[in-house]
DNA sequence: TATTCTATCTGAACAGCGTTCACTATTCAT
DNA sequence: ATGAATAGTGAACGCTGTTCAGATAGAATA
């Protein structure tokens, strides 16, 4: 009674066919340039033919993008596996993002930046890999906050949130190249994670105190934009 | 002898009315729901029409992006007006930007973060009303080295970006909305200024060496990717 | 005034896009 | 051998940016 696994396994070579002509498309033609009538003239069918497998292009991103959170979990994980060191090991991690952002940009925009892919704008959470990833450099921030290297007024999870969106950030500028013309995304990266570490083995937490400025209320209220 | 002028007075006209509507459509229904028959409908006229005025649909949103610019300076402008203090000026700068990522989250996504429009990529640096929003604030930098408040150890230059790319990642992360469900993007950025700052104010610049791990070098020569 | 020239706008078309659907061909179960 | 299920196709729909020959209107010239 194998045939059902046959034919089961069958439909696995033609979806797995399907992804790998789209990732070819995706990594070296760019994220825009992935069409279904590409991808079918690649793996030889009709584009209807991948509506059996996928029901829209989206759900083909979102099984790229899947791919991209694993293939960052186990970046991470290879980073930091010779380092015991929490601090060392919670840069290593750092690095590790930007550093995917640079090697896989188009996974990097599909995974972070884009917003045209509706399901990923959904279920971003339903990551497992980004999950485990961030919830071990978590257990390495709080490490550090209890062995003293540490002294932020702010959770593991917070603390975590600020040091990657800030090397998201890096990432975003890296990606879309909107430096002045002397800079260098890199030493950028490496300014700002060294900026936000000194902050948080030092910070006082009454540098940027919401009374300062109108940092709760929107600046602008009433604007000139033509409507 | 004004014939001439008045021709071109029409042609303004019609311009800016291909621009309105082009911006109506890009603030409202989003980036990708602006198309050339969409702009001409709203203008009664033909999409052939169109192309008199501009030479594509990517110099549409060049135009748009020029807005955009000018906005943001002017947000810069308005919230650093009262203020005084270089360190207050500089927050006040840097919140409108991720104020104004909030406000105007279209523009926000064409000017930093879309790579999908070629002017932009290639004439980013042309913005005048970006290169004289960060010269000021630059100056404010400045002035917070030299009066002692900042001990960083980088040029105002390189202290601008590294507090611009900051904020601009979590401008970022509160435009594609892919946070964890109980953090609040506001209080991230919030943090995250506070921290960057508290570094700038403390910093030994000796928290972040390369030596330390492999900052300078792909962490992942060889991974497992499927090519 | 009549004619020529110029600028402007249109309709139709091209090539491409994601997606749907009636239909065929093949294979499995009875 | 017959009926049912499955996989794949070709054609089409409505959309996209863009191009181009032709029409129309107005200004400049004779």
């Amino acid at each position: 009674m194998g045939i059902k696994e046959r034919q089961e396994r069958d439909r696995q070579v033609v979806r797995q066919a399907i992804l790998a002509a789209a990732r070819e498309l995706f990594v070296n033609e760019g994220f825009r340039n992935v069409s279904m009538r590409k991808i079918a003239e690649r793996i030889e069918y009709s584009p209807a033919a991948i509506y059996g497998y996928f029901p829209s292009k989206d759900d083909i991103f979102f099984a790229l993008a899947e791919e991209g959170f694993r293939v960052l979990a186990d970046s991470g994980a290879a980073a930091t596996k010779r380092v015991t060191d929490p601090l060392g090991r919670l840069k290593e991690a750092l690095w590790a993002f930007y550093t995917f952002s640079k090697q896989y940009p188009q996974y990097f925009e599909l995974m972070f930046l884009d917003r045209s892919v509706p399901s990923l704008n959904q279920d971003f959470q339903r990551f497992e890999f980004f999950q485990a990833t961030t919830a071990r450099v978590e257990a390495d921030i709080r490490a550090c906050i209890d062995s003293g290297k540490f002294s932020v007024g702010l959770e593991p999870a917070a603390a975590l949130h600020v040091l990657w969106v800030g090397i998201l950030g890096a990432a975003a500028i890296n990606h879309t190249g909107r430096l002045a013309p002397g800079e260098d995304a890199d030493a950028l990266a490496h300014d700002l994670l060294e900026a936000l570490l000194a902050g948080f083995t030092t910070t006082l937490h009454t540098t940027f105190v919401a009374s300062d400025c109108a940092l709760t209320t929107p600046v602008l209220e009433a604007t000139h934009h033509a409507s």
